[in-house]
Formats: structure tokens, C-alpha cells, sequence
DNA sequence: GAGGGATGTTAATGCTCACTAACAGGGGTG
DNA sequence: CACCCCTGTTAGTGAGCATTAACATCCCTC
């Protein structure tokens, strides 16, 4: 029981490990509520063993951050260019952004309350991919939605993202299916609400 | 220059310039991001000075958190009370809410990041205050959408705050003006969304 | 079957930080 | 005018924590 006991092998299981225990554990406390020694526990090894993966606390939550970004950037980019026309690309977006933030909650929380303690290098990639997907999302609104300014839906955008991301901190009772459903109805509502007139059916 | 200089007097004035520093360092830099020192400096003080007015960080995170908890749930209270209806009732907590999120945006990321700082006491305090709140809000959508269950109500309305509340972090180039009324409108629209058909004009 | 790289372990090390001690000026009240 | 409370100040103090050092295994390759 003294040193060096383990001695697997498949690839970056440890790695993977690690990361996703840095998303829940940075999740419920927070970047700085969370010790080395936290992490290394949540997989199972001490806390220096960590080191042997990333380089520092920094980088952990730089690789968690950069994937996820990357993830949303590439699926949304994927999604409008498979859709047919922009009342499906909406809907994708809508249904591709409501999946990852039910299905990996710790993700989206992470993603918008830990970018101030990024390294200015890594901030600057999460925010350029960020940048990114909020285009996607403004292209296929501005074509649904021509008379509004660009400037205008850009906002619109990030109230949605508002919306779908309050998922971690509140659904409550309901169903996975049944929150999914209600927050691509409020989503699609809040998002086309700039028609003065709603049409019907 | 060497100790003791000070000597006004106009009541609890420094102590309310820590709160109004507390706020704004807590949403630039998350609580544990803030130091003693940084908040005194804040102010025009040391940070030991601090102790003067609050026996402690936690007991400072807990003011700023259960008044804004509470000033939040008692303009809801009575602007639902003066309201005329549950339409206009919905409309002025809508522009209730904004108005505060716009105009206080450091309030806003602090009461939504901060929670698990708190002290147990403190927490449920806030806790419940906020419970009244959205209870308040629930209550004039359940009388204008009759059909939605309840728990249903209660998650579109945790949906709309998280809506509401992205300002702090994304109001862009748009005036003050033109966000709110976008807001209003996507609110409306998101939280009004559970009618089957919209109904034009 | 010897060597070495990958991965762990425990024990420093050194910094940051909340909080406390000891001391001091200032002004209102008796 | 003497006292005393209020509010500051500077110098600890002790705990927590990221990171590094030194050392130990395991398994794979030659």
C-alpha cells in the first residue's frame, strides 16, 4: 500500500477522467473551491498525481473549457449546414443547444461563470469559438428575421442562450423530456417574438 | 499620514460604500477571487478596516445577498398587489425585473453565482425570499394560462429569469433603452408561449 | 531479465489570505 | 477639559493550497 500500485494501460482513460471530474467538481464549487488534491481524490489517485496529465490547475480548466467551446462551435456549424433552409436550421440549433445543456450541465455551467479564470491565451480561443457560434445562430435568425439589426439579434441570441442555460439551476420536477420540450417552445417564442404580428399555425 | 486620520460621521456611510465595492468586485472577480485588502482599498481604507463594519467576508457576501434578495421579493410583491389584472401584473414584473437587471447588473451576477459561498443561515434566508419571488411570478402566469401545470410554470419562469438576467454579460452596443424593450418582448413571448395558438394582435 | 518511461506516492516549500493584536487619533458628552 | 467610543493603522499568525522534490512500482521492449 505504499507507492505506485496501479499500472493500466487504455490510452487517456485517466486523462478523460480527470476532466470530467474538473467539470462537476468546478461546476458545484467553483474553479477556486476546488483543490488539487480534490480532484485527484474524485479519480481515485492523490492530488500531485495529477501532474502527470496537465501541467497545472490552469491548464485543467483550459482543456475543459476549449473542448466544450469547440464541441458547441462545430455541432452548431454542422447543424445549420445540414438543415434545410433557416426555419429548420433554428430548430436544430435550438434542439442541438437544449440537448448539450441537459445532457452535460456541469459543461454549461462551467463554460459561462469560469472564463475570467482562464489564461489570457486560452480566453482568447474560448471567446473566439464562442464568437463563432453565436454567428451561426445570428445567420440563421437574420434570415428569418431580415428587418431586424444585427445588433439587435446578436442580443437576442444571448438572452436565448440565457434561457437555455438556466436548465442547471432549475429544472425542478420535470422530465428530461418534458423540460426539453418547454424550452424549445420559450426558445422558439423569444427568439422569432421580433414579427410584430405572430402568424398563426 | 501615519494612523488614525479619519473622522466623519454621516452614519452608515462607509458601510454601505463596502457593500456597493462588495457587489461590483464579487461579479468582477467572484468572492473568493475578492480579497480583504482588495475591498478595503475599494473604499479608501486598509483591509483590516473592514472589520469595523462586518464581522466578517461571509457576513459581507450575506448582506449583499439577502438585500438584494429581499428588495427584489418585495417589489414583486407589490407590484403584483397594485397591478390591474394578471396581464398587467405579468407586464410590470417584466419591466420590473429589467429595469433591475439593467440597472444593477453586478446585484444580479452576484445573487446567481454566489449562493454556495454563503453561510447555511444565510442561504436559506435567500432561498427563501427567492422561493416568494418567482411564487409571485408563478402565480400571475397560473392565472393567465390556466391549463399549465404548475411545476411546468414554475420552470418557465426560472427559464425567463435566466433570460432576463444574461444582460450582465451581454448587452453589447445597445442602449439601455433598446435592450429593455427587447427583453420585455422576448419575455412576454417566452413565457406566454404555452397557448397552443398565438393569437394575432 | 535488465532498463526505462509512465504514473503514483509522501514530504517539503513558499505564497496568499482571512482574521487578530496592539496601538492611536478625533470628536462628542459629561 | 477628561473620558471614551468609533474607526483606522501596521504587524503578526496560522491555515490552506498549488506546485515541486525525491522516491517507488509496474509493464513493455530489447
Amino acid at each position: 500500500m505504499a507507492a505506485g500500485t496501479q499500472g493500466q494501460r487504455p490510452a487517456g482513460e485517466r486523462r478523460t477522467a480527470i476532466l470530467g471530474a474538473a467539470a462537476r467538481l468546478f461546476a458545484a464549487h467553483g474553479y477556486r473551491g476546488v483543490t488539487i488534491d480534490d480532484l485527484g481524490r474524485a479519480v481515485g489517485t492523490t492530488g500531485p498525481a495529477l501532474y502527470r496529465h496537465f501541467p497545472g490547475k490552469e491548464a485543467l480548466l483550459g482543456a475543459v473549457l476549449v473542448d466544450v467551446s469547440e464541441r458547441l462551435a462545430r455541432r452548431g456549424r454542422a447543424l445549420v449546414a445540414d438543415a434545410d433552409g433557416p426555419e429548420e436550421a433554428l430548430e436544430a440549433l435550438l434542439r442541438g443547444h437544449i440537448d448539450f445543456s441537459l445532457g452535460e450541465p456541469d459543461l454549461i455551467t462551467v463554460h459561462d461563470r469560469e472564463l475570467g479564470n482562464l489564461t489570457d491565451d486560452d480566453r482568447r480561443r474560448v471567446r473566439r469559438l464562442q464568437r463563432g457560434y453565436v454567428e451561426e445562430w445570428v445567420n440563421v435568425l437574420a434570415a428569418l428575421r431580415p428587418a431586424a439589426p444585427r445588433a439587435d439579434l446578436r442580443a437576442s441570441v444571448h438572452a436565448a442562450f440565457g434561457l437555455l442555460n438556466s436548465t442547471p439551476h432549475s429544472r425542478g420536477p420535470l422530465s428530461r423530456a418534458a423540460m426539453s420540450a418547454l424550452l424549445l417552445r420559450m426558445g422558439h417564442a423569444a427568439l422569432l417574438s421580433g414579427e410584430s404580428t405572430p402568424r398563426p399555425s
